[in-house]
DNA sequence: TAACATGTTACGGT
DNA sequence: AACCGTAACATGTT
């Protein structure tokens, strides 16, 4: 269930498995999975929330989408989407993922540029491609994965709280030192949650996610439960939150209640 | 305990 | 064509 600072963390717990031969492969994938046996993993990268495992010739490609785990050198009770045995009984083991082969180079195949936690991210191009999206709302633009890959919904929603912008807030309508604050934040929250994902005190430093009162002025949280086009869940603060630019869906529906 | 959710894709209808 | 809504997938948490 990883937003991409989660992905990072598997990829560098990973590592330890770059330039080892896999020795045993299994799993109830229905890809070709038994060509993974005897191949060298030559290096383990990330892109947003894919998880990636490059060989000679091509790579595996991981999502987790929402309910997909891990285990590195231990099992869970269930069978694997796909298992990597390596030698000492090492293991890397995925479950209930998406498992997909990728052909030839990575760089050919991935735009590096938009992963939030690379270091190829360009904020300015993601303020370009912003500006080109006048109409969309603040919460839909955070989980687009073209934009900001590897941003989630916890993501996006204390993005906007930190900010101080309404999601449902349109791109047009923001100040530009507005829009690059955007920009700005979802990677640098994105590597705030990496560090409390790390020390395991992500949920404590939420401050807005599945919360009912804003930590800034104790206002009662709005909660809605399918905001914007994405139809995720969205939580932020009335008094803190500007809404800048108005939609007609946001002003015609009334279910906005108290979070929790 | 039954809902629910850190996500994405596919598909049918408009 | 573009867009929208819904279903499907699958499991740990509350």
């Amino acid at each position: 269930m990883p937003e991409g600072p989660s992905i990072v963390i598997l990829r560098e717990l990973a590592q330890q498995f770059v330039g080892r031969k896999v020795l045993h492969v299994e799993g109830n994938s229905k890809q070709d999975i038994g060509r993974l046996r005897n191949r060298t993993l030559r290096a383990v990268r990330s892109w947003g929330k894919h998880f990636l495992l490059e060989f000679d010739d091509f790579s595996v490609r991981i999502h987790f989408l929402l309910f997909g785990s891990w285990r590195i050198n231990e099992t869970k009770a269930a069978t694997p989407r796909l298992g990597l045995g390596f030698s000492r009984g090492d293991a890397l083991n995925f479950y209930s993922c998406s498992v997909r082969f990728i052909e030839g180079d990575l760089d050919a195949a991935y735009d590096w540029g938009v992963d939030v936690m690379s270091e190829a991210w360009d904020p300015a191009r993601a303020r370009r491609t912003l500006r080109a999206k006048p109409d969309a709302l603040a919460a839909d633009v955070l989980l687009d994965q073209d934009v900001f890959a590897g941003v989630g919904n916890i993501i996006k929603n204390e993005v906007l709280h930190r900010i101080r912008v309404h999601p449902e807030s349109t791109i047009g309508a923001l100040p530009a030192r507005k829009l690059a604050q955007l920009v700005t934040e979802a990677r640098d929250y994105s590597f705030d949650f990496y560090r409390w994902k790390q020390a395991f005190q992500l949920k404590k430093h939420y401050q807005v996610h599945t919360k009912t009162t804003c930590p800034r002025d104790g206002t009662l949280l709005s909660y809605r439960k399918h905001l914007g086009r994405a139809q995720r869940r969205a939580f932020w603060c009335d008094t803190c939150q500007r809404r800048y630019g108005t939609t007609e869906a946001s002003m015609s529906v009334a279910d906005g209640a108290a979070a929790g």
